[in-house]
DNA sequence: GGACGCTTTCAAAGCGTTTTGGAAAAATAT
DNA sequence: ATATTTTTCCAAAACGCTTTGAAAGCGTCC
């Protein structure tokens, strides 16, 4: 209604003092009834509200947390990254924090940590894409700035918060399903492998196929952009050797939609001739969600990772003795209708099966 | 390096009033070149930074821009939307502006707005998603509160700082590609139609169609959220008919290669048997840009509208007198692989063939 | 009837900037 | 040598809130 009623305005018109009206608008005890009720109505009828510069500079807590994406879109400015922003934001809201978020240049990502540290925009940040080299934790903890990361740290799993999926675990469960359907002759279509979460993917895929004798076949790995055209160019180019695969484990839906594409351009369907599984980050605009899904999956609710951060986060910043904290979740494993048993061709020597 | 380094402490350092100090960092020119030099310098030593909220607090400016995005994940809070996002926030870390995302309930969309306004969090907003029906620019005004509109609000173009694609003209001259390719049987998968750009979409594509003397077949047309499913279950549902149509008119990569994925169930082939246009936001994780693209589509870069918007709604700001701009822009139209000529089935009667 | 405790209120001092209104110093003009 | 302008700097007042330290009011206990 009315516009710019400020503090001193507002206490004015009750003949109290800003203390008083300050105190009784944020809930502390040693205020009358009477008068909370009167101030609490006076200032409902001229619409104030608190400055948040003012009430920042005064706390001095700014109410804030960052994110500071790099401007290059790499493996993580993507959708997935978005429905993590979201899930957080909505932590954020219910808290009363704001989401501050920085898109910079490369080269001034580690800048850009420093500016909010120095000066005071927000009060902790979450570490998205943790690299294999990762290093911005040991500039975060040098500024003093509360973070969590979304992912590990390799090597600072103990010292740091974070949340993150067993990638490791996902992907050995995943091979080992393609496994017990035969296939043997299995392509992973990977993530940027710098990256940690593909990494560990990498090695879930390993395992399990070095536990019943097997490895992997260099012509059939890829690391990359997980882009739709990616998965539809590899799966033509794959699919078109001498040796082709049965079976495809990708990193992501986008690409797992390519690998789709390109077996029906080869005349082949999938789920029959080839298979595959992808991981699904549950993502808004690619449910992958029917009775019986489309890809078959391992699945994990990226948003509620976002929520979940946040809350960590808040958390370390209101208690900032407390210990570092992390979440570790299972992906779900969920059969779709891109997986089938392996076909029957020139015998290939699946010995070990049982 | 040194931490919090105050502007009383810096100036006390160097001997100078903080009025000095404070003018020779922001570049005023009431100061000597030499007190200039020895101020920058101690700065960088102490490794000086202004803190915002004292700054903001002091200037009346926040610095900071609000998007406000309801929680539901309808049309907007999507990949599109986080390309808009990424180049707003270029503009905006290019002139030092923060980016402040607010994801709220829907029912508190409105509220939030206020919030921005009365406790001054953003300088200006960018409203996102505009609807048939909108209402927002309404609340906007009333508050003061700067915004620049992605999209157009049907009624309110003159009155109202805006930066959009020409729908209406993007999707007339793709359905025009399509008769002229002897198609008549065009679906039309549209987003949702209460929301501004689909609308406008639509009614491109009946404009062309009524050109030539057609009108649209209510059984191909569909309007929802643009998933990847909804194309596919369309394409096979439509395909599956009696009439089956000829080609498709999508309003999203994403849903155009669920439709693809139909055609193929089909059993047919795209581009041959069944054509696709649809529409490009040019989604850095969907590239459609090979030699010859995947998809024939209408092409707009949704990052660079948003760095435009950005830079418009800037202006704005910096000069609040200025009247309301706008930009519109055209989509190229770009011939992939997904579209050809229309089977020649039991010759359709395309008279008006020139 | 004074000391004590409890509740309720207040004046004033921050928080760290920018900005206003001068004033001292230096340069230029008369 | 004095008057006038220009350059360079400063003390103090905002900005709008929170918080500290103190005091007023009032009932109660010896």
């Amino acid at each position: 209604m009315a516009k710019g009623v400020n503090l001193k305005e507002l206490s004015h018109r009750l003949n109290l003092s800003q203390t008083t009206v300050s105190r009784a608008l944020n809930g502390y005890p040693e205020v009358s009834a009477e008068t909370r009720r009167r101030v609490a109505e006076m200032a409902d009828q001229l619409g104030y509200a608190p400055n948040s510069q003012a009430r920042r500079l005064a706390t001095g807590r700014s109410m804030a947390i960052g994110h500071v994406i790099p401007r290059s879109i790499h493996e993580m400015m993507n959708p997935i990254f978005l429905e993590f922003i979201a899930g957080a934001g909505e932590t954020y809201s219910k808290h009363g924090y704001d989401m501050m978020l920085s898109v910079v240049d490369d080269a001034y990502e580690e800048d850009a940590y420093r500016q909010i540290a120095s000066r005071k925009k927000a009060d902790g940040v979450i570490v998205h894409g943790p690299a294999n080299d990762e290093r911005r934790h040991l500039l975060l903890k040098k500024l003093n700035l509360p973070f969590v990361v979304h992912g590990r740290i390799p090597g600072a799993e103990t010292e740091t918060s974070w949340i993150d999926m067993n990638n490791r675990r996902a992907f050995e469960r995943a091979t080992n399903l393609l496994l017990d359907l035969g296939h043997t002759r299995i392509a992973l279509l990977n993530g940027l492998e710098h990256m940690d979460f593909a990494h560990r993917r990498r090695r879930g895929f390993e395992d399990a196929l070095a536990a019943r004798g097997l490895s992997p076949d260099p012509a059939l790995l890829r690391s990359a952009d997980m882009t739709e055209p990616y998965g539809c160019e590899n799966a033509l180019a794959m699919l078109g050797g001498d040796n082709p695969p049965t079976a495809f484990l990708v990193s992501s839906m986008i690409s797992a939609i390519g690998v789709a594409r390109g077996i029906g351009q080869m005349g082949l369907k999938t789920g029959k001739d080839v298979s595959i599984i992808t991981h699904d980050d549950a993502l808004s605009f690619l449910p992958n969600s029917g009775e019986v899904p489309i890809f078959t999956c391992t699945r994990s609710s990226v948003r509620y990772a976002g929520q979940k951060a946040a809350e960590l986060l808040l958390a370390m910043i209101t208690d900032p003795a407390s210990e570092p904290a992390s979440l570790h979740m299972d992906a779900e494993l969920i059969i779709g209708q891109s997986t089938g048993p392996a076909p029957a061709r020139e015998s290939q020597n699946i010995a070990a099966e049982n």
